[in-house]
DNA sequence: CATTTTACATAAGTATGTGATATAAAAAGC
DNA sequence: GCTTTTTATATCACATACTTATGTAAAATG
């Protein structure tokens, strides 16, 4: 399979799972930005604010205003930076964290309902693709360097 | 590996994808929800409209006006039901097929330059995840039927 | 030290969602 | 067959979370 081929295929497979992945949540709690943000936030550390943006893929007044929003929610934390007065360091709270896995934990539940309709084969397929899965949701859209 | 587990893994994984996705596009252009509607339209055929706001996961106004929306666009089609007078048939056209075919490619191309900084391994696990996780995005989140 | 660039904030507008409710057709009860 | 209830969609008022354009202050550049 090429790579344009699996590119094609894969854009198409993971945008129509979008409805699916949001009917998991009801429309009250955080958005799929804040989530994903927060999750960002957790596995890589503290980050700038612009960063943030660019790996959210909005740009950087709405992730100025999304971290606002999850700092008067106690979710975040926004430091400056000793080194630069400009930039804004932002790292997750441990309730941010606490927050987090409550919502996975009841997400976790209703896609493994959903999961268990699967074929015992297409779960084990997506097993196997968890690690790649992972090192695609961990790469910036914007860098250039190559493996993962 | 339990299905408890891996629906946490996934749902974490999907979830930071989220951001890397939505920067495939323009801000301009169809929403993600818009997206997926009219994937699901053209793999699936013609569907009710509170049938599609079930699917992707949004409340049945909201799809009202999303349908409305892309009429307006020409991109999908609104018919009666010859048997019940209440239900409204949507269905994607020509043209809705074509936006969509080149949105793919442009996202595809952008996407195809992320997988190509990613191991081979990691290439060859999500080529081979494709038709799970196919199954997964065809899943009806209100169904029970088993095994898709 | 003046100029430009960078990082973030603010403001105003827009798109897209929600909940509550209206309408009209079909189904159900009796 | 005539209410009553349910179902499918539409409309309305409002909230949220984006966008673009622009402002401000710190750092880098010449």
């Amino acid at each position: 399979m090429t790579d344009e081929a699996l590119a094609t295929a894969l854009e198409s497979a993971l945008g129509r799972t979008f409805g699916l992945f949001r009917s998991l949540s009801q429309p009250s709690g955080l958005s799929m930005t804040a989530a994903a943000t927060l999750s960002t936030l957790e596995r890589n550390g503290p980050c700038r604010l612009t960063a943030l943006a660019a790996r959210e893929g909005v740009t950087q007044p709405a992730m100025t205003q999304l971290i606002t929003r999850l700092a008067d929610a106690g979710l975040v934390c926004r430091e400056a930076d000793p080194a630069d007065g400009r930039v804004v360091r932002v790292s997750i709270t441990g309730e941010g964290r606490a927050t987090l896995a409550r919502r996975r934990g009841r997400r976790a539940e209703k896609l493994a309902g959903i999961l268990a309709r699967l074929s015992p084969g297409h779960r084990a397929a997506l097993a196997a693709a968890l690690p790649a899965l992972d090192a695609l949701a961990s790469m910036d859209p914007t860098s250039t360097k190559e493996y993962d």
